[in-house]
DNA sequence: GTGGTCTAGACCACA
DNA sequence: GTGGTCTAGACCACA
């Protein structure tokens, strides 16, 4: 299981969102238990090579999500209630994705079996099945 | 069919990115046909209320992908030979957008199947007519 | 009617939260109208004396609370629809505010009377009745 | 009536200034009575899970500022003339706590009899018992 | 012109 | 040690 968050500088997405959501991703695949530490901003920086400012940004916009909450003094920890979203919303997050995905597919002019395909695919890699693309 | 472009400007995408998506996608679908007319920069802007130039910013980039083409003095057509993007590239396209998607799921921590049922629902909702490019 | 903010760096309230919560009032006031421009970041900074970052800060924070709108490249307007509270919620806050405030008079040894009379004062300084303390 | 101090490690107000102002309140409602013992710096720091250096700052306050005592070999005790403070203070402080709670009333929206009522309530659940200081 | 991101670095309260 | 705030200033996309 992945436990390492990856960043890239170059990435259109903004490095303090890729951290945002990075976490979230830890969190959700259960790498990172509730009630567990998470880096401290000084380290998490050092590590990815960016400024404590933006894992600062990051962190804070997870807590006032309610994902992790800050110990003053002594860290920053994930949170023991994990804030799963509301059902009806995380059903209309999860379509407005699918919407996009398809979308982008239909004007790729990808056949409808490949664009399934290719989902199933992403979801193997992200659960750690070995290999899955040779 | 859907003939028409909603843009959203409160969204992160930029606008321009958002015309340009939405034009690829009439074209890909079949709604805008080769060697049709495209509505000109000014009506576009005045239907979408954005600015002129952001409109311009994207047929140009659409002009320059050879999706459109500009003949002068009598507007702004589809191109006849339909732009399909060298295969590679097409395929990292779908899979970055794929990845994003499986991504996206498992953070919402919704399981495998509904996942890729979503998609299905998708495409479907997309093609009400089947095909669009023969 | 009140249209300035006033802020106090020596304050204990970081500045990016009064600017917050002078803007909440100001549109809760109806100082600032729905639909309506804010200064921008750089006026505002210009203003207090403070750093840009700072007022970025606060007006993002009212972004993600609905308070305000970002058109981009145009500027920072109120929102149309104001953001109110749903009423439990508000009551609960209210009630916090109240119990924290009375708390306060208790602990100070003040009298029933005199703890509500400051209140009524506190309300009709807001309120712009001339003088009111003489 | 109410012994015991509840804090809340996740609110911004520091922890040392959550128990000073909680170990005000006892003594002035009468909970802690003068003469009486106070619990020991360790005994406080267990029961709230809280570093016992915090505790240490909550008593150097409130032991500077009158209301409690030392007595070396002993223990802390709450001290026998009750530390009213200066009566222009006490007004600067009550009219503060007015002000804070007014201006949150305000940007609620809220009406101002019902802004005033809560406060009443507020004092009313306080003061099941009357009094507390004669 | 507008807001958004990021760096570099200082200073602070807190535990 | 921890996170929170703020400054100064650069660079960028967008309209």
């Amino acid at each position: 299981m992945n436990r390492t968050l990856a960043i890239d500088p170059k990435d259109a997405v903004p490095i303090w969102r890729q951290i945002e959501e990075g976490v979230r991703h830890l969190v959700a695949s259960g790498a990172l238990r509730p009630g567990g530490t998470v880096p401290s901003v000084r380290d998490m920086a050092r590590d990815l090579s960016v400024n404590p400012n933006t894992v600062v940004k990051a962190y804070q916009r997870l807590t006032d999500a309610g994902v992790l909450v800050v110990k003053r003094g002594e860290g920053t920890f994930v949170a023991d209630a994990p804030p799963a979203l509301p059902r009806a919303e995380r059903t209309r997050t999860l379509r407005e994705g699918a919407m996009r995905y398809a979308s982008l597919a239909v004007t790729l002019g990808v056949a409808h079996d490949e664009t399934v395909d290719e989902v199933k695919r992403a979801l193997d890699s992200l659960n750690g099945r070995k290999g899955g693309r040779p």
